[in-house]
DNA sequence: CATTCTTACGTACTGCGTAAGAATG
DNA sequence: CATTCTTACGCAGTACGTAAGAATG
């Protein structure tokens, strides 16, 4: 069983360059560090450290769980901080939003948030779909907007919009043709996101259904990087429409028809069902109101000069 | 001392709706259950269910409780699972970036090691800084490009270029002038990244030299929204000035000419030194060769109809 | 009165400290 | 031969299981 005396212990050798360091550190003795660094050597069946010389030198593994472990132990703290902090400041808001948004109309919802709360603290972050809701839960931000995958009942929710998603790719990468199957598409490179993105998740589980299985994909996390590197020719794929339209316009991205057409994916708004709650509704109102994901926005790229 | 016993214990239990069935999947009995529950209230002198209920209800506190013990036991059950893989596919590479380099020359990258490596499989994730710096000693990652700040003695590393920084605002914002102190701008609602950017970083660090003091700031995780809401006039930022110049050009954007000026900040490709190195290497050559943040995109976001 | 959690108590065991041993430079 | 880590061994405290108690619906 993995636990955080032995993590602690291993973090605070590499740190401090010795087991009699790190024992002062954590107020024990020499022999009860090295235990517990036994106890994870064993459990990973794996030397973390180099016995041959006179000094603790850490190995390949020793480094990687090193940096685990301060991971691991970074979140405990950060975790129990925060639990320990009994209110958070009344005049802040924290909305947490995917790419998508913070493209397309969070400035206005910023905006209009503005307007009706002046005075008040807004704090916006992006990120996946996933880490929005975990967040959530942890009472890291206050309200999310995310697809409505990640939608649970301990939340209070509202819909805020729909989005449309259509295949995309470079103009000429694939040959001109007015429609085309599914199954054409599987040759292709295919640009997608991650299981933790809405969009990524969306797409993998319509793929499963659907049978759709391509031979070569590149995964990224983002999806800016996704538009350009489809701009950019490297492969195709599936992206918002409507905000896109310029892009399309101008000729760097083009609309490929495929049937079964993708399907599409509506966002919702989110927030814990608690005491501040009536007032934190009048935001997620807000939200849908200033939503609108089909607004046009520009090439963010350039086109790369491969 | 917080235990994963403790957090296992929360967990199942709200999970489970019981003691007696979260004692039965962690192979113990109720009252060891019960006992770890009590732990935890007592180290957080809170109560995390209602007992006067039969059946076990959370708390609001227990809620948080719940979600921050989701998270840190998927991140340790992660953390094993990744370590217990001994080794990664040989033909993955997997790249970590930040937001800038997303927009500007990852597909350019990305397009030369197709080009230069046949069949390799890349996967870039776009992250604050921070995180990709642990994403890498954790080797969750090969190769990081970031700003110096986060480079690291343990890293081999290469300079693959620099950014320039300018003060810019929606056009009208600010009254019409040759050029302005910095003091000026401290009313301005100011716009920045987070502390785990390395924008945001040097920002502040930069800020605490010059003795700089903003009444209000709005703060976000995330470049494009930060542009985003900077365009809708929502208050003044500090962005990368040559490859926003498209969006200065059409009078989205106008450059603040401030005393002192801000400061350029230098970006690294990083990797650990080890077996895979030399090949590795060529990987951070061709970012530093295809590296090129000044290169111009164009608009990324609707103009706010607030 | 059945179910669910808490409390009490005796026990087993884990993890600790002391001190001696091995290895290194 | 001093320093650094490991091993051996006895001890102590912790956490556990059994079983009885309290509270609820």
């Amino acid at each position: 069983m993995l636990t955080f005396k032995q993590l602690e212990a291993v973090f605070w050798v590499a740190q401090l360059g010795g087991f009699a360091q790190a024992a002062q550190k954590l107020h024990t003795t020499q022999s009860a560090i090295s235990k517990r660094v036994q106890e994870l050597e064993a459990l990973f069946d794996t030397p973390l450290f180099d016995r041959t010389l006179r000094t603790a030198r850490l190995t390949a593994k020793g480094e990687e769980m090193v940096a685990i472990a301060r991971r691991l132990l970074e979140q405990r703290d950060g975790a129990v901080q925060q639990f320990s902090k009994p209110q958070v400041t009344e005049r802040l808001l924290r909305i947490g939003v995917t790419e998508l948004t913070a493209m397309t109309w969070l400035p206005r919802w910023v905006s209009l948030l503005k307007k009706d709360h002046p005075g008040l603290l807004i704090q916006p972050s992006v990120s996946d779909s996933q880490d929005l809701r975990e967040s959530l839960l942890a009472d890291e931000v206050d309200l999310i907007v995310v697809p409505e995958a990640y939608i649970d009942n301990r939340f209070t929710h509202r819909k805020v919009g729909n989005v449309e998603n259509a295949w995309m790719a470079k103009p000429g990468l694939l040959p001109q043709r007015k429609s085309r199957r599914l199954h054409d598409l599987s040759t292709q490179t295919i640009l997608t996101q991650g299981p933790r993105s809405g969009t990524g998740l969306a797409f993998r589980q319509w793929a499963q259904r659907t049978g759709f299985q391509p031979d070569k994909t590149i995964v990224s996390n983002n999806l800016l990087a996704i538009i350009g590197m489809t701009v950019s020719g490297l492969g195709v794929s599936h992206l918002p429409r409507n905000c896109l339209q310029p892009m399309i316009e101008t000729g760097l991205l083009e609309v490929l028809k495929v049937t079964p057409a993708l399907p599409d994916v509506a966002y919702y708004a989110a927030h814990k069902q608690e005491q501040r709650s009536t007032w934190i509704s009048s935001v997620a109102l807000l939200a849908g109101e200033s939503c609108d994901f089909n607004r046009s926005f520009q090439l963010p790229l350039q086109v790369s000069g491969a």
